[in-house]
DNA sequence: TTTAGATTGTTATAATATAACACCATGTAA
DNA sequence: TTACATGGTGTTATATTATAACAATCTAAA
């Protein structure tokens, strides 16, 4: 199976926002990468969100539906079908892609009581991260 | 194990809201909540917002994160958990909550690559429902 | 070169959610 | 009874997140 993803050749704008999403430790908001990059000619709301759309569909950026937040894919299986998985710190919000070939494969599996199978998915575990829970 | 969540006496508010949503047949989104309830007394979004937190709270209602709309539980067996999951046409926006005690199961034994495992979690499936495969 | 598609820049606005503060009801303890 | 704690309410204002609409520009293929 060919993974063509990463092959994409990002924009001026697309790669000013995906560095600094790649290079942040934690999720970033919208308009948080509004304020770092307005330096860089970036000035306006859409901007941002028409990058982040666009990094999201070729799957280098995720969406953390529970926090508004953007972080960067580094599993290479989760890409091409949008079935991603995160664990959630609820004390300190510290965000984790989870790559568990068990968990992508059971799920994709899943069927539901109609027997539908469902290749995309978005699934966000929560409770306290290493550190927290000392 | 004893269940005590759905024992909880709603206030008149609470209950307006709960009514609202347990008998729409499609998430509502809080401010299409707000208009409807305007005319019992409710005109601010924050009656709104915290009728729903505490709803949530209680596991009366959950909030679909991808799509910022509630839906009210139909599912013993998550609500004390907070460990929910859905379906979520993408054609027409139809959400199904999914009871299986074997995906719950399974989720709820999951454990990440440092061995922590986690009781509360949300997950989201993305298709096409019944009516519009066809 | 022409054309279609994608990307950009810009202003304005919509949609979602919370801060802050005063007030009220109910239950419990002194 | 009084005092206090807890949770719910009402209200105004504001913060945060996201999209509409339109014109201009760039790029790659035909
Ligand atoms: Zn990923
Ligand atoms: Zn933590
Ligand atoms: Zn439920
Ligand atoms: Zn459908």
């Amino acid at each position: 199976m060919k993974i063509m993803h990463k092959e994409h050749t990002l924009t001026k704008n697309q790669q000013i926002i995906f560095d600094l999403i790649d290079k942040s430790p934690e999720p970033l908001k919208a308009y948080s990468i509004l304020h770092n990059v307005q330096k860089k000619g970036i000035k306006a709301p859409l901007q941002v969100y028409r990058v982040l759309d666009k990094l999201i569909e070729i799957g280098k950026i995720h969406k953390i539906e529970s926090r508004n937040a953007f972080i960067a894919c580094h599993n290479s299986s989760c890409q091409v079908a949008k079935a991603t998985a995160f664990s959630i710190c609820e004390m300190c919000e510290k965000v984790t892609e989870i790559s568990s070939a068990g968990l992508s494969k059971y799920l994709a599996n899943f069927k539901d009581k109609d027997g539908m199978k469902y290749s995309k998915y978005n699934l966000e575990f929560f409770g306290l991260c290493k550190k927290c829970r000392t």
